[in-house]
RNA sequence: GUGGGUGUAGCUCAGGAGGUUAGAGCACCAGAUUGUGGCUCUGGGGGCCGUGGGUUCGAGUCCCAUCAUCCACCCCA
């Protein structure tokens, strides 16, 4: 049975309390960006099929297992976004984007739809904030990008993460040595788990990485591809580290890391935090230089990251950091014996066009109780329009805070509170 | 896709081995003498006990299924 007052599993509504936290995660993150020098982009939510399948890589388990794939009704097969660099590498072709000034850097924002197992930091609607940078293969723009992903890390109060390293090298030299590593644990196969027999032919690379203590043991003294880089490969990964260690960015090499998607080579790099539980990694990327080739462009490289918002705001919310409270109302006008609603309203609109958040009771509540309303509100000001005071032209302005109150004329009113409200923000 | 835990009021949870009108705290609403919030006191509204079957004279309580949720695996952000 549907229940219609559920959001669908995995998904979740970002409500008004929570949504600050998003807004000032997209905030930091926009002004990192402008001075990285990078520019937004947005692609659509759905792409053709065929672009995930090509790019990511049909055996993987994002292709095989996880997508949201529809035919639509002129019968063209569509599929959510499972992540975001395929997409942004389509509209890179698309717009011949390769014609402007490169490097070309851009970032993006926005939910990704995996079918997946919901668990602590993973939902099937999940969302990104991700750039993508085409046209060099300059290792000082490897350093450069992963960088940029600490900074957000930092700038969104997060001190406890590891980066880790590491080069999967390229088609030739990662090719070579994944069949010299299904040589050696040939013999060793059959005491391998369940999972990484299966890893052996569809992706031996994976078995290394295997959370079993028994495959760690059988693995400890094979050879690694970090050690088996083509001259290429072993280039630019000693570049990447130089320019880390320029930029005084520690971080930790790990041999036995691996990429989910197909398109990756050379620099691999994941953040982990040690507060998340199983879901760790906090965000990851690397370099895909034969990505756009793949899918039909010029030959042009390119680099990237993902991070995972869910899992920042999680981490922030276990390392404790919470943001200053803000108020939506600034003042509150309240209505006491015969005043009208209405006249309230005037003075509400009056403060507005001042810049002054203003609001008011709506539904006929007692004075007592549109002062407790005004309390939960926590408007600094209330206004309090009596008949008393009314027949005056004044009304009372009462100081929350304080409790102190007086008298004050209505025409002065919106000007006098723009004055405090604005010094009050300072 | 695999394994385990949990579903009782808006929230956090009680409900001894099945037995009458299902409770608490917080939250919400209203009062505590005439037009004033926070503290306190008093009162009140709220629950197809996730859903559907079954066992029983009788099920919130036992059994099965299902859905949801949490945790882990797989994988990843």
């Amino acid at each position: 049975m549907i229940v219609l007052t559920k959001a669908p599993r995995g998904t979740r509504d970002i409500l008004p309390s929570e949504v600050e936290q998003w807004q000032f995660f997209e905030e930091k993150v926009r002004e990192l960006c402008r001075l990285f020098g990078y520019a937004e982009i947005r692609t659509p939510v759905f792409e053709h099929t065929e672009l995930f399948l090509r790019s990511v890589g049909e055996v993987t388990d994002i292709v095989a297992k996880e997508m949201y794939t529809f035919t639509d009704r002129g019968d063209r097969s569509l599929t959510l976004r499972p992540e975001g660099t395929a997409p942004v590498a389509r509209a890179f072709l698309e717009h011949k984007l390769y014609g402007e000034a490169q490097p070309l850097k851009v970032y993006y924002i926005g939910p990704m739809f995996r079918y997946d197992r919901p668990q602590a930091g993973r939902y099937r609607q999940f969302h990104q904030f991700g750039v993508e940078v085409f046209g060099t293969k300059e290792p000082s723009l490897d350093a450069e990008v992963i960088t940029l992903s600490l900074y957000v890390f930092r700038a969104l109060g997060l001190e406890e993460f590891t980066l880790q390293l590491n080069s999967v090298g390229c088609p030739h030299c990662r090719d070579e040595y994944r069949s010299c590593l299904q040589e050696e644990l040939h013999e060793k196969l059959n005491r391998f788990c369940p999972d990484c027999a299966g890893r052996f032919h569809k992706n031996p690379l994976r078995i290394l990485d295997c959370k079993q203590e028994s495959c760690q043991e059988l693995t400890a003294n094979v050879s690694l591809l970090l050690d088996k880089l083509c001259g290429d490969c072993a280039e630019h990964f000693a570049a990447v580290r130089e320019s880390l260690d320029v930029l005084g960015e520690p971080y930790v090499v790990n041999p036995r890391l691996v990429r989910g998607l197909d398109y990756y080579s050379k620099t691999a790099f994941e953040i982990v935090s040690p507060v998340l539980g199983a879901q760790s990694s906090l965000g990851g990327g690397g370099r895909y230089d034969h990505l756009l080739a793949t899918i039909g462009g010029p030959d042009v490289p390119g680099i990237g990251f993902g991070i995972g918002i869910e899992r920042v705001l999680l981490a922030r919310a276990a390392a404790g950091s919470s943001l200053p409270e803000s108020k939506l109302t600034d003042v509150f006008v309240v209505t006491a014996g015969n005043v009208s609603a209405a006249e309230a309203l005037r003075v509400v609109i009056a403060l507005r066009r001042q810049g002054v958040a203003a609001d008011k009771d709506y539904l006929g509540r007692s004075l007592k109780a549109q002062l407790k309303f005004a309390d939960k509100k926590q408007a600094r000001y209330v206004v309090i329009l009596g008949d008393e005071e009314m027949k005056r032209d004044q009304a009372v302005l009462r100081d929350m805070q304080t409790g102190g109150q007086e008298d004050v004329a209505l025409t002065e009113l919106a000007s006098m509170l723009a004055g405090l409200v604005k010094g009050a923000k300072r």
